[in-house]
DNA sequence: TAGGTTGCTTACCGGATGGTAAGGTGATAG
DNA sequence: CTATCACCTTACCATCCGGTAAGCAACCTA
């Protein structure tokens, strides 16, 4: 398979799989966004379930790359964990899309278990932790104590992210402009009360 | 429809629907959990849709009772709101499900839309921003900074709730424990960090 | 006793779903 | 020139889905 059919066909089931969830997309639609035909889809992936793994497989790649480049930078590691949670908060549709499938992701785990993407979120989880411990004020954590730190920050970040809907619904897309605006304030103020703490 | 009767089919259907999604649960497999036939579900609630409407409005409603119990404590309104933040942190199964259902409607709103749902998180989400404002060191706060925040301790709470599956395998079940007891401690720092920031 | 309402049942249906089987086409390698 | 292989097609299928239609027994009411 060429590298961009296959590239094409994982973006679009990316933007699929997180607009509706495994369940609520058919692969006949997925591949219908290519116009392709639902049997030369499945003929690249095997099966729908596979299709999903390469997408996540994707997705935690891409993190981790991100986290390593935040690490190369020279600021300390306070300031390196803040602009990577405030990157993770960015607006834009590609982030929006990948909160939302991690987050599908983690309501569905109960009955699609598939163990082995867990080991590439354990990366990401685990390379936070790292982050926020090699902070000098918090190096007394323990580990459990850093990873629940570290997880309130990223549900912080997130709920909000796939929350436009919702939220434009009940107050209007006017107020939601104010609120997008209010949010990274909102939300650096939070990340230095908790980093300070 | 009998009182029970139908608050039983509603706790069924609000456990499956919050385990698998609108789209991972038929409605014979609801009506199996009391042993009755989809067509007797069906004749109850008229749609699958409609059903699932009425297990939210469920939902609405307690949280806003909930929430009335709380105003009416004799405490001072930080402590009000942190109290409230930390009863929904509790890991009952129960709160747990209800969670994880609110966070799918979240997911599922683009599509799904129907707005007159909105309007029950909506009188939770104002309630909670009420609560944050009438905390004196607050009262500054304009109503968008004010849910920003409240939107972030939501996350913050919500998010780790959603993801015992995920984090028992990725992590193990001792592990897994650790975590429960840290993420109270923690989440209380921050919730104290936010309020008097 | 007649008529309506509630609470179910069985029977059925059209459509969509994920997946299989088999075949065809064009490029590439021996 | 031929064999292989990646890539895609049409045809088909068993299964499950949400929803409709019609009927039936129990009960309440006039």
């Amino acid at each position: 398979m060429q590298r961009d059919t296959r590239a094409e066909l994982l973006n679009a089931a990316e933007a699929l799989f997180a607009e509706s969830g495994f369940d609520g997309v058919s692969i006949a639609a997925i591949a219908g966004e290519l116009t392709i035909t639902k049997q030369a889809l499945l003929h690249h992936f095997g099966s729908k379930e596979k299709l999903y793994g390469a997408v996540l497989e994707r997705i935690s790649l891409d993190y981790r790359q991100a986290q390593q480049a935040v690490l190369q930078s020279e600021a300390d590691a306070a300031t390196q964990l803040k602009s990577y949670l405030m990157t993770l908060a960015a607006p834009t549709p590609e982030a929006v899309q990948r909160t939302a499938l991690i987050m599908r992701e983690l309501l569905d785990n109960n009955e699609r278990a598939e163990a082995a993407e867990n080991w590439y979120l354990r990366d990401f989880l685990t390379g936070l932790t790292d982050m926020l411990r090699a902070i000098p004020a918090k190096q007394h954590m323990q580990q459990a104590e850093a990873l629940a730190a570290v997880y309130q920050l990223l549900g912080a970040v997130n709920y909000f992210a796939i929350s436009r809907p919702t939220l434009t619904g009940i107050f209007g897309t006017d107020a939601y402009q104010d609120l997008q605006v209010a949010f990274p304030q909102q939300l650096e103020n939070l990340i230095d009360a908790v980093l300070a703490g």
